[in-house]
DNA sequence: CCCCAGGTCGTCA
DNA sequence: TGACGACATGGG
């Protein structure tokens, strides 16, 4: 199957860190576990070609992950307000932010903190391979993320097992507490971000991490060491957490999560 | 072997 | 409130 898209790099978008179970293929395609499903997707061009193991409304899943029928036009415009952004802007043109699985995302970013990439796509692979469903594509087996049903009672052990470390107790919170979190989507931001910052080991850059990345609220802006830095350097202000926040907030307003996440893409991922 | 990783918690002033 | 070490673990 094919979409024709006109404003979308696929490679920048999946490769950037968002997302932590994606493979790149030799052949420049890309292997991703979507929801419920494996797909295998490449961009030529302003076409993007995918196939998956099931095709059951397999581009409305496709294009509500990418996020494809947002104007970014709309976006690129509000965020353009000196040289700096308009530089940002013009390195990440076709960077999406993706809408990812909620309780995915929620449990990726907790094992995210004080984490590499590296460790933290190989606890999520365990995790799915130890309780998730198994799936079969170009005869290859995948494992799709487990559901809360599928992990309610995992024990601290296996947790270990993962190599999740310290991060063990922080999971197992976050599913004592998450009947509460399921009905985040109709809580308003800054209620949304108590809420999750209720469970322990998720303060405010994981919880907007998640809610950035899970629910596309782009009026978020999970601050670490890079945006620190690309903001206190290039502005010349404050290297302070507060100082920066109020920044981001006052600057970009509504948008500051699209804002933050193309200055962290342009400063971590782009040289 | 030491340092670090898309942080957060508990503790002590 | 604000600073600061501890935390598991393996890649570089």
């Amino acid at each position: 199957m094919k979409i024709i898209v006109n404003d979308f790099n696929l490679k920048e978008t999946l490769l950037s860190g968002q997302c932590f179970r994606v493979t790149e293929e030799a052949d420049n395609s890309f292997t991703v576990i979507l929801f419920d499903r494996i797909i295998n997707i490449k961009q030529i061009d302003n076409t993007i070609e995918f196939v998956s193991n099931n095709n059951n409304n397999l581009e409305e899943k496709i294009i509500k992950y990418f996020d494809l029928n947002r104007e970014y036009n709309y976006i690129y415009n509000k965020l353009n307000i000196d040289v700096i952004m308009d530089e940002c802007i013009s390195k990440c043109k076709g960077y999406k932010i993706l809408k990812q699985d909620e309780f995915e995302v929620c449990i990726s970013y907790i094992i995210s903190q004080n984490n590499n990439v590296k460790r933290i796509s190989n606890s999520i692979n365990k995790l799915c391979e130890l309780k998730g469903k198994s799936v079969s594509f170009n005869n290859k087996v995948y494992y799709l993320f487990p559901t809360y049903d599928e992990i309610k009672d995992i024990t601290v052990e296996e947790l270990r097992s993962l190599g999740v470390g310290f991060r063990d107790k922080y999971i197992l919170d976050f599913l004592n507490k998450y009947s509460n979190i399921k009905e985040i989507n109709i809580l308003s931001t800054i209620d949304a971000l108590n809420e999750l910052m209720k469970v322990k080991g998720i303060g405010l850059k994981v919880a907007s991490c998640i809610l950035l990345f899970g629910y596309s609220r782009f009026d978020v802006y999970p601050i670490d060491t890079w945006v620190k830095q690309f903001i206190s350097n290039k502005y010349n202000i404050k290297n302070d957490q507060k100082t920066i926040e109020k920044f981001a907030k006052d600057k970009f307003g509504e948008l500051s999560g699209v804002a933050i996440q193309y200055m962290y893409h342009s400063e971590r991922n782009i040289k």
